[in-house]
DNA sequence: GCAAAAGTGTTGGCCTTACACCCATGT
DNA sequence: ACATGGGTGTAAGGCCAACACTTTTGC
């Protein structure tokens, strides 16, 4: 069957002539005092032994966004986290093997979320770099990385998303210190406060935290995330 | 060959296990004073005689933009124009003939660009038609109509999108008039001529336009747009 | 008592909004 | 002359950036 403006119909193209389609996903943390990005080293041809986004060929019978969450959770074994699709590669050359296009996904997570990956990497084939100065990747993944980096910034002008950085009670520094990260550079710490304080989505949390030799800080709380 | 992880190399997946992908593409002008889409009648089972975005499978050796472009020109006879990539819809069931993932791109063009259409749609299988209120679309394409009209309007803030659906040479009252259109509220000419004189993009063309009996009003002109 | 981070207000500039009248032309 | 859209300025309020000192604790 063909239409009637003769383009075929989708059944009617042979599936040999049809691209391959993956996920591949930004997960973005921050750690050290940087934002890091999860990497797995490749074991193979091509871009043997380089290090790549985690990521994996979507199934017939998931969605897309189920096909990142799959990846995410076989990674770093976290569900119920912060995921959004970022953008579709689909460069002709982008795998030197064969056409295959790809549903990019970013991801943010507290660092403390992910109990396999606290330790450092040692010379396992899985871990977290830094996501700035861009690093050599396979594929196209590198420009993926800084998609993702230009994504988060625009976004976190009109959305609370530092919030995914966090473990579930923190102080305002920290929260602070999460948006000077991401947009790298320092903030003044009362407008800091002036601003996401009246926020809808902050709320005080009961209790201080008192970790040094100083004040304790007052902790707050997301409003309605997970575990609520 | 199978990756160290169990993961199966995309070239070792069976190419009858690949789903197929298209673009669709959200095409956007300003006619009768509101924003119309254009959308083909289908002629076959699914959605039969529905309406549809216009759109096709992508070639093995084309880029996604590549694809769009060349849908775009095949069904306007426009090329060069404003286009972007918008999502990607992947939803398992949005095809109930087979898995059909689609990258949805949006384009907007003046509507003196698209001589075929300017003619009103008769009974022929392609036309304009407004898109508000949203109109039953074949598979998930009103979806992807709404998604395409929150993006303009957010890109509006920032971006001088109205650009690509005024012909070259315009008044600022026309332009005002897109702007009142895409957000759907009118607004103050004062305001308006404020914020957008001074922009960079933006600068006066010689000549007026005498259209009634009226003042003629200044022309204007985007600087550094196709044909430039 | 001192080191270290927590916490707190005011001011000036800029941008946004609201608002009303005269101008140039065709008929 | 009049009808029609083109064109212009000002004042008030809100938002953002700059800026310095006091408080509470552990040691």
């Amino acid at each position: 069957m063909t239409g009637s403006d003769g383009i075929p119909a989708p059944g009617d193209v042979p599936a040999e002539d049809r691209p391959a389609v993956s996920v591949d996903l930004v997960v973005l943390t921050i750690l050290d005092g940087k934002l890091q990005v999860l990497l797995v080293r490749r074991r193979h041809e091509p871009f043997g032994d380089m290090w790549a986004l985690p990521g994996g060929l979507v199934r017939l019978d998931e969605s897309l966004e189920a096909a990142a969450r799959r990846q995410l959770l076989r990674k770093t074994g976290v569900s119920d986290i912060y995921l959004e699709q970022l953008y579709t590669f689909g460069d002709p050359d982008r795998d030197p093997r064969l056409r295959v296009i790809t549903v990019a996904y970013y991801a943010l997570v507290p660092v403390d979320a992910v109990p396999i990956l606290k330790t450092e990497r040692t010379e396992a084939d899985i871990g977290w770099w830094p996501a700035e100065p861009p690093m050599p990747l396979a594929f196209d993944h590198g420009e993926i990385v800084s998609y993702a980096l230009c994504r988060l910034r625009n976004k976190l002008d009109y959305t609370p998303v530092g919030i995914e950085l966090l473990p579930q009670c923190f102080t305002l520094s920290e929260l602070q210190r999460v948006y000077e990260i991401i947009m790298g550079r320092t903030m003044d710490k009362r407008n800091f406060r002036k601003k996401i304080r009246g926020k809808e989505w902050l709320e005080r949390a009961e209790g201080t935290r008192r970790d040094g030799p100083h004040r304790p800080a007052q902790l707050y709380r997301f409003v309605s995330r997970r575990s609520e």
